[in-house]
DNA sequence: GGCCCGTAGGGAACCGGTTCCATGCAAAAG
DNA sequence: CTTTTGCATGGAACCGGTTCCCTACGGGCC
């Protein structure tokens, strides 16, 4: 069945040494003997075995990849960006969906990551504790995280901090002091997540605008229907109604916007909505988002971590990505409010 | 720097034939020695190397799997089904992302797949030739096709034809008589894709209406900015303004939703919208669909697929997977038009 | 003319497991 | 008491490539 590349060697008439330099191409092989194998390959449909090509040169060209969600854009796209990185320098990417709170992370860690089968591993948003990433270094196997920084371990992120301070201070600058952040769920006071930053960069310009008092926070899954729930409760209460929101992704500003329309609230004339991310359909929303760019970031990934592969580690351990303001008509100078007359 | 069996069984001193016992649970070894080995293993901190293990037994525990689209929530969840499904029996999940019309469709059916690395190959919404298919299987590795069937490959399907007729018949029955369609993008005239078949289910319904003459159809991209894009386009003209709108996704379907909110039409007073498909947001826009479930097709697919690679091949060649009509609001009976008064 | 060097190619070890086969031993069967 | 059987283990081949080391040959240089 599988054709082997002595097969190849014993009907070129050569060696195997000589038929695995002639299809690798390194070492020195006459042209015309080249031809002769690269012609006997082809007839008997030759392909070669990796996994006996890794055996001896420990080399895999194999990456393996935890994501919290697949079927979230931001994630998604990130992943695009990531395989076809891999894929352009003949890379596979193997992938484990590692669900927030799942019970498999130690299995997917110290199972399926810390064997001899990955040259690298990308994790986004899973933030790797200092054993975890111990485990793989140990065995010589580098990794890179995407998301927040974590100490120790080679990072990609964006300055989630001043992104929500950018965005706040988008919403200052236009007159609002009633804003609400619409995050999502945080765990413990000092969360170094994703979530937990953006929510310190809103308090950060919230104090620094002097409405340390005036601060509202609200939690949300974060996705459009999550959104759309927690925009509905946020605005139900004409009294308690914030002239802007600050929502922590795209999704959830997306499904903040309907929801303030299903109540007839107009946006931006009565409600102004920021969210992050950048999202493809940001644009469709005339949403006002800090855009960052997810595709890229999965790119830089990729090359930051095949060069960790290939040669010595890199100097700077938290690379930050750009994340800038984009203005479209969702977010508009407050108004005076007519109960505030 | 890695350490091998050989080391685990000269600490537990045993040979490499028991060891190799020990650890896999196979053939017989003493308790006691068992334990002395995986003590052994534990101390030096073994990982085995899959390659090696895959060389000598040919099962490399490894399923490619190609899918055109990441970011699209469709396409996210089959694979969630998926990649859940094989972490569960053990196996690892590659994944190559083939946008349509890509360059590199070549080099990922003949380079990548067709090497001895995986045991199996899950091919989503990609529709392989024969030769594709046939090359793969040449090899000893079984293909199964997620989407529209196609003749020699074992293929899971929704009946897309079945479907589509069932969405306009529901509009159908609710009195609409002018109901448009918007779909994905078609080739040629006789396009056997998803798409197409969503088509001909539509016109199979319309025409079986006595409706033949009535049928409108436009193209769009499968997304909510496609189908918004489409909807304000086709909803445009008070005088050409379909009562009805079949959606060949419910991403479209939303888009023309939200199209109609903006230009003023409501849903579904003015206008009835369905979609397929079961978006995860269609509960909150509140859509009358064709649902199906991305997530189990996934993990049938892996299921099946299995089955092939330890096994003798199933008898079915296509499995048709469920859907079904879910009626929300955005569907309601056709109005007499004031027009037509 | 002898020596060195660059190019060609072969033999064999090797990567790290799995598995076949042979051997030894104790308990059960005859 | 001998023979069979079942369990336990070791030795060695093997999977399919890559690579090290060695030999060979022809041309340029001293």
């Amino acid at each position: 069945m599988g054709s082997a590349i002595a097969d190849v060697a014993a009907r070129a008439g050569v060696s195997k040494a000589t038929a695995s330099r002639a299809l690798s191409g390194k070492g020195y092989v006459a042209t015309a003997t080249r031809q002769r194998v690269v012609d006997a390959a082809k007839e008997i449909g030759f392909v070669a075995s990796p996994n006996a090509a890794s055996l001896v040169t420990g080399r895999t060209k194999n990456i393996g990849v935890v994501i919290p969600f697949i079927s979230h854009w931001f994630f998604g796209a990130i992943l695009e960006g990531i395989e076809e990185a891999l894929l352009g320098r003949g890379y596979d990417m193997t992938l484990y969906n590692l669900r927030p709170g799942s019970v498999d992370r130690d299995r997917v860690f110290d199972f399926f990551l810390a064997r001899k089968r990955f040259d690298g591993v990308i994790a986004i948003g899973v933030e790797p504790t200092a054993e975890e990433a111990g485990r793989l270094l140990r065995l010589g196997i580098p990794m890179i995280s995407i998301g927040a920084p974590v100490a120790g371990i080679r990072s990609l992120t964006i300055d989630d901090v001043r992104a929500a301070r950018l965005a706040t201070e988008h919403l200052l600058g236009l007159g609002h002091r009633n804003i609400m952040h619409i995050g999502g769920v945080i765990t413990g006071d000092d969360d170094q997540t994703v979530n937990g930053q953006r929510l310190t960069g809103y308090r950060q310009a919230m104090v620094a605008a002097g409405l340390g008092g005036e601060m509202r926070a609200a939690q949300a899954v974060m996705s459009v229907p999550g959104g759309y729930d927690a925009g509905t409760h946020a605005l139900s209460d004409p009294t308690l109604r914030p002239t802007a929101v600050f929502a922590a992704c795209d999704e959830v500003a997306i499904g903040v916007m309907i929801a303030a329309r299903r109540i007839g609230i107009r946006v931006p004339d009565d409600l102004s909505v920021i969210g992050i991310d950048g999202h493809d359909y940001a644009e469709m929303f005339s949403l006002t988002t800090i855009e960052q760019k997810p595709r890229l970031q999965g790119q830089s990934a990729v090359t930051d971590l095949l060069e960790a592969v290939s040669g010595e580690p890199a100097a700077v351990e938290v690379v930050e990505m750009p994340a800038r303001l984009v203005v479209r008509a969702s977010t508009a100078p407050a108004r005076i409010r007519a109960d505030a007359v």
